[in-house]
DNA sequence: CCGAACCCTGTTTTT
DNA sequence: CAGGGTTCGG
């Protein structure tokens, strides 16, 4: 078979990894070693040399971002291009899991039309059934809060244990019995309501795959991205997909920014999954094309402190670059401060080779933001926050979307409970709870039930409830038959959405409620529907109706962040977290509030992986690495006096400077070497045009 | 059912 | 200090 071009560029670590023959394989990536080039090269390998249907390969990432990326490389002509790539299974997880339940939803314990309960719902009932239980419970347990129990449940889940399982468990442990209860009963309301959360649906996914294993049949062969960060139930998932073996897997990924724990990931998968399959071939990516060699030794100083780890040998030809620079300022206003001189040091300095875009403060917890959103926007810097918080969990987003919910599932309580009063309609915890009652005593649903209080059904007769609010009860059916005869006649989702608004007067509520975020609020409400509208183009004419709306729904859950990819380049500097910022890189990267606490962070379970957040947020950086620190710092009220974090204490003298790096030709020379920009022999650059340098367009 | 007054706790990271 | 929770009085 003769060697494609596309295969060319790559380094012999690289395409030892593309071309392996194994059904077993690993790739260990470290960061800027190639690692997406790596696992898209070998789709497009797979496809082109070795005659496998896209339609049998399954890619699947952890996040949305990641899919998105993966997708727009492979359809490049030269590696897949649109035609080829298009029959592929591109996704995460979870939307891998939700796209098997629906399509088989007769072989699930769900139902027909059934919703993804995103976390706040799922808190919000958690809540709720602790409440209920409260007083059964052990005076210990009486004490914790339902966040506790949420999140011992989810662990459970992650661990592959259904709340059946987790009863005959620990049956015999008081304590654990507790938990099971609040587990049953949580589960029993998810199914009720004909829902189920994020955990659900690989755990619902897993027991599809695990009782008919005929479903995977088309799937040839299996692509893990950031396998570091898979849980138990995604490694069960994973080796149901691939039957154990019997079809082929590529895992690809790197212990060393295992930074997930928190979510029940385990890097020590990458053992487990040695001794699962067979002959599993381990290829390390070994040459790291990113960073300065510099910035690369320092971040693997920080790394190396975890005793249990096995060392890696990353190396780079990129120039040696300068030291690291710890930079120490008085208080946090003032590391600010700091940082933004620097910025516009640098932008000046740089002669056009380091823009606003190419900068980065790389954050470890979100309350830190404020201090630097602070000092940038006083110093007139551009720049975005990259939060994490998703569009849809807006409040407002949220009152809008529990009524397409409701609309959707008739048993959608929670939504129900959301809406009922935006705006107030003076139905209060009682009504609703009767409301509820009644609707499980005759098996009801929710619609059906109201329906029969506003027609005066001889079950409602004992229902006390105001005649203001069963005025108000029967608005809100009208509006229900208004859109559900929408659906009926396929009209679009942004329509019914603005149908939505308009009825209720949103607007309006708005308005009353909240006096300065108004405008911002109906903001985003216009974004929502905006949304809505690009999703309607994309939705085919056979689809339209109830199931677009299913669609609607569920990429509106599973995909929180709408637009802030497209805005962050755009020549800002980027506020953002470690883990958010895993996968990108930068020129620049100020690493800010590097203390004792911070970094590593208080209460961490797992102090390694405390190192490990470090490592990811220094090696984001290409050229320049800065890590700040603050010796006093706002915590709730008042100061804190704080110390330099010991992860970075002992770094080898060699590899840091305490003072700003220097700017001349030759170092303007190296760091367009780094970033491989033309340039003159005589050090003059050919700055014009060199576009967009990140390489992700 | 609602709002005002009061008490408490307490700052991760996110599909 | 703030935001969520609880209590109490209309």
């Amino acid at each position: 078979m003769t060697q494609s071009d596309y295969l060319c560029d790559l380094n012999d670590y690289q395409k030892e990894a593309v071309v392996s023959n194994a059904t077993s394989l690993q790739i260990l990536a470290g960061p800027g070693s190639g690692k997406t080039r790596a696992l898209t090269t070998r789709v497009a390998w797979l496809v082109k040399n070795k005659d496998i249907p896209s339609s049998s390969i399954v890619v699947v990432t952890f996040t949305n971002k990641a899919a998105k990326e993966l997708k727009e490389r492979l359809d490049e002509p030269h590696l897949l291009g649109s035609n080829l790539s298009n029959g592929l299974v591109i996704g995460t997880f979870h939307s891998f899991c939700a796209r098997m339940l629906r399509k088989h939803v007769d072989l699930t314990p769900l139902k027909k039309n059934f919703i993804i309960a995103d976390e706040e719902r799922s808190r919000n009932m958690v809540k709720a059934i602790f409440k209920e239980h409260k007083s059964s419970l052990s005076p210990q347990n009486q004490k914790l809060d339902s966040e506790k129990f949420r999140r011992w449940i989810s662990q459970e889940k992650n661990k592959g244990i259904d709340s059946i399982a987790y009863k005959s468990l620990y049956k015999n442990d008081i304590e654990k019995m507790d938990i099971a209860r609040i587990y049953c009963a949580y589960e029993k309301q998810l199914q009720d309501e004909n829902m189920t959360d994020f955990d659900g649906l690989l755990l619902h996914c897993r027991d599809l795959l695990r009782n008919n294993s005929a479903l995977v049949d088309f799937v040839e062969h299996v692509l893990v991205d950031e396998f570091q960060d898979t849980n138990a139930l995604q490694y069960d998932l994973l080796k149901l997909i691939a039957r154990a073996g019997e079809k082929s897997i590529t895992v690809v990924g790197d212990p060393d920014q295992s930074i997930y724990g928190w979510r029940f990931a385990d890097k020590a998968h990458f053992v487990k999954m040695t001794q699962d399959y067979e002959g599993t071939v381990i290829v390390n990516l070994k040459e790291s094309y990113r960073s300065t060699k510099h910035i690369l030794s320092g971040a693997n100083h920080v790394v190396s402190k975890d005793d249990k780890r096995t060392p890696r040998q990353l190396f780079t030809n990129n120039n040696q670059g300068v030291p690291i620079s710890i930079l120490r300022a008085n208080t946090d206003t003032l590391e600010g401060e700091m940082i933004a001189n620097e910025i516009k040091r640098i932008v000046e300095l740089s002669d056009g080779l380091v823009k606003y875009k190419d900068i980065a403060i790389i954050i470890r917890m979100n309350f830190l933001t404020f201090n630097f959103a602070q000092a940038l926007t006083q110093a007139e810097i551009p720049f975005i926050v990259i939060t994490g918080k998703r569009f849809l969990d807006l409040l407002e987003v949220k009152d809008i979307l529990a009524y397409l919910s409701f609309f959707y599932n008739h048993r959608d309580l929670s939504s129900f409970i959301h809406l009922i009063n935006v705006p107030k309609r003076g139905l209060g915890e009682i009504s609703i709870k009767k409301i509820h009652l009644l609707a499980i005593e005759k098996n009801w649903t929710l619609v059906e039930t109201i329906q029969n209080i506003v027609d005066k059904h001889p079950a409602t007769k004992g229902m006390r409830i105001m005649s203001k609010a069963i005025l108000e009860l029967k608005r809100l059916l009208d509006l229900q038959k208004q859109v559900q005869e929408k659906l009926d006649k396929k009209e679009s989702i942004s329509d019914i959405l603005q149908c939505i608004v308009d009825s209720i007067d949103y607007s309006g509520y708005l308005e009353a409620n909240y006096q300065s975020d108004y405008q911002v609020k109906s903001a985003n409400i216009e974004e929502l529907i905006a949304f809505a509208r690009q999703q309607d183009c994309e939705v085919s004419e056979n689809e339209k109706g109830i199931d677009a709306l299913g669609r609607f729904l569920e990429s509106v859950t599973l995909c929180g962040n709408l637009k802030e990819q497209e805005e962050a380049q755009d020549g800002k500097v980027c506020v953002i977290t470690a883990h958010a910022a895993k996968g990108l890189e930068w020129t620049c990267v100020f690493v800010a509030g590097c203390e004792q606490g911070i970094i590593p962070m208080e209460r961490s379970a797992d102090m390694d992986e405390e190192s490990r957040v470090l490592y990811v947020a220094m090696t984001r950086a290409k050229c320049f690495l800065y890590c700040t620190y603050a010796a006093q710092r706002k915590r709730w009220y008042g100061y804190q006096q704080t110390v330099f974090t010991n992860l970075l204490r002992d770094l080898p003298v060699t590899d840091y400077q305490r003072q700003l790096p220097t700017w001349n030709t030759e170092v303007r020379f190296w760091v367009s070497q780094v970033l491989r920009l033309p340039y003159k022999e005589d050090g003059a650059l050919l700055l014009e045009d060199h576009g967009d340098e990140d390489g992700d367009k």
